[in-house]
DNA sequence: TACCAATATGTTTATAATAACATAACGACA
DNA sequence: TGTCGTTATGTTATTATAAACATATTGGTA
């Protein structure tokens, strides 16, 4: 995706359902959680605060009224967090949306 | 795009070049200068203050560094504006890519 | 010449989103 | 029992964006 006529075209992509939004920065913060086993981690690869990650999946939570997250405190390691079933799911989905997408754009620009 | 496994796919697209960036709202309010030949009429259709939509204008010539709107201002009908040739450019390159990722979604969702 | 509709801007207010700061609780282990 | 890393939240400050308000200018036409 680098050239369009001179212009980069841009594309963002997301899963809705009921007004609640799945987008790149949700699939980077859980994918990162899933990985490293803990939101602390995960905010940190991403320089951002774990308060802002932990807002971040709170917030997604109610909205999609669903679970994302299953955390466990204290301990030897003080804790961790793992996905739950459904975050799995949507994480896939928007996977395969966006590689979909992503793929089609580059077809799209050779046939040009 | 109605339906994707039980989610509905959001996308956006957009031009860019040099941090400048060419999006649906711009695209929207410059169609609609094109068509009434007013900026006032077209930000009255949209919905948004004259005073936005100038704005608006504005500061996207400034980020293209090109003149997107040729204006006149007093006379009879008070004014108006109209679309320089670079914004008709953008505007069908815009439309075109914007056009090619919609139905390039709905192929893959019937491919499915 | 007075009027009108549209362009042209500066200034202020409100709203929202993000970041920053601060503190508490938990629980395995040394 | 004290330490340490992580989860869990409330609160405040900062920034960014958008909306609202206000006023001036222009130039055909009646």
């Amino acid at each position: 995706m680098t050239d369009f006529f001179g212009f980069k075209p841009g594309c963002k992509v997301w899963l809705e359902k009921d007004g609640a939004v799945f987008g790149e920065g949700l699939y980077d913060l859980l994918s990162r959680i899933e990985r490293t086993g803990s939101i602390a981690a995960a905010a940190s690869e991403m320089g951002m605060s774990y308060r802002a990650a932990w807002g971040k999946i709170k917030v997604s939570e109610k909205k999609w009224q669903i679970r994302l997250v299953n955390t466990r405190v204290g301990g030897d390691t003080g804790g961790g967090a793992s996905l739950t079933g459904e975050a799995r799911m949507l994480l896939a989905r928007f996977r395969e949306l966006r590689e979909g997408v992503n793929g089609l754009l580059i077809v799209h620009k050779f046939e040009k």
